[in-house]
DNA sequence: TATTTGTCGATTGTCAGACAAGACATGATG
DNA sequence: CATCATGTCTTGTCTGACAATCGACAAATA
């Protein structure tokens, strides 16, 4: 994520497939900002591709809560609000409580998972610890989601990682607004350090109640901090 | 929903939300059983629409994991194993819990809240209680989603929700090709009452675990049918 | 003035038809 | 038997067009 590699090569993908990505990319990196009209000519045009697949790929980020639809008039980048805000840190709390349930159970069932959890959850959470040593905001912040998705991917639970990538990329949408957002890089470790340690102790239950604890905490300083913003611009 | 309105009058809806309607509804009905294989040509001669809104139609059902596509091949309506079972009540159990304790904090929040949960929440009961007494399975299990779908609908929460929905559907495939997998009449309310007390009681905790729980054992007994039927058909 | 009505531009919704591109089955060939 | 050409089916994408709807502004009206 960090360094984009030259050339994308072998791999074809449809064009379809390649708008969205750019349209998504565009969106979570703040490129195009909230609010933002898109108008299917307009990128039909930019992304060189006809109106067809421009929609289709239009009705996907859609679909993944990027962009909204209104009938007839257009489609505009998602603006969140606190309440939304709310819903997906509610949300994710919960996804990763379930997961880290999984990943648990999972590890209990042989020693070659159990070695394998442990050793890409600590490989994570150090390239989390590095990237708070860089201090870069941006960094850590991807280190940080790299670390919840890692967690994820791990309770090899298909559709379980499908909704969270759908919180998370919206998730993105706030940071990609205010790095602000990004915690105080000596707290962070400290605030995911006792989740692995549960999970690779094997402690379902601890697991499972820190990431709901860590994603609160985490969702109310969000939700604070778009409240005072709403209060200050409806005044 | 047991009584449909005698004409849907003035709501105009777009062809293409109506085409998804009437193929999400002939999968989960069973009217377009599992493994089906869908061809966009076809449909749209069927539904009178262009092979374009098909498409969009088509696009979206994917997205709502009632069926599957394979590039350049074409769409069939998903099939669903033991696995897939297993990620559905896994999921659902953790979306419910969520509702669960969501929907005691509200009720916590003022009496007339607290008086409407309780009274939607008994009327749902007391529905499934009548569709246990009359007997017919498809009524019971539709009664069973109704209840359940309340719980989620009061916990205000629109991501959820909607991926609760997503979740639902696809359970209702199961349901749709074999109706053996409606629990016992008896059995249904003794179940839900407790989940049902604890909310209006106010017990966030207990209502959260009755919620994984209940879900759990249901998940189980489905996981387990599948299996033998997958070990049957291997065989 | 305030309110309703009509008109117009912009944008999506839907359509038809066409061709390219990939997947799959079949049969020919070594 | 393995491998490779071939043909067919279906989706992927494009072009261009017209209808339906929305939003805003102007005009008519009370």
């Amino acid at each position: 994520m960090a360094n984009a590699g030259p050339v994308r090569s072998v791999k074809k993908v449809s064009a379809e497939v390649q708008a969205a990505d750019v349209l998504r990319e565009s969106i979570v990196s703040g490129r195009l900002p909230p609010g933002m009209k898109l108008t299917e000519i307009k990128l039909s045009e930019q992304l060189e591709v006809s109106r067809a697949t421009v929609r289709t790929a239009l009705h996907q980020m859609a679909q993944e809560g990027l962009i909204v639809q209104v009938p007839y008039t257009g489609w505009t980048v998602m603006t969140l609000t606190s309440r939304d805000a709310w819903e997906l840190y509610t949300l994710r709390s919960s996804l990763e409580a379930l997961a880290a349930r999984l990943v648990v159970e999972r590890a209990s069932r042989s020693t070659a998972e159990s070695s394998m959890v442990k050793e890409r959850l600590t490989k994570s959470l150090k390239a989390l610890s590095a990237a708070c040593v860089g201090g870069r905001k941006a960094e850590i912040a991807e280190a940080d989601f790299a670390l919840h998705k890692a967690i994820i991917a791990l309770s090899g639970h298909r559709r379980l990682a499908e909704q969270y990538l759908k919180v998370e990329q919206q998730i993105r949408i706030y940071i990609a607004s205010s790095d602000s957002l990004v915690p105080h890089p000596e707290q962070i470790v400290a605030q995911h350090q006792p989740l692995v340690d549960a999970i690779v102790r094997g402690d379902a239950r601890m697991a499972a109640e820190l990431s709901v604890t860590h994603n609160t905490e985490q969702g109310e300083i969000l939700v604070g901090y778009l409240r005072e913003q709403e209060a200050r611009e409806s005044a």
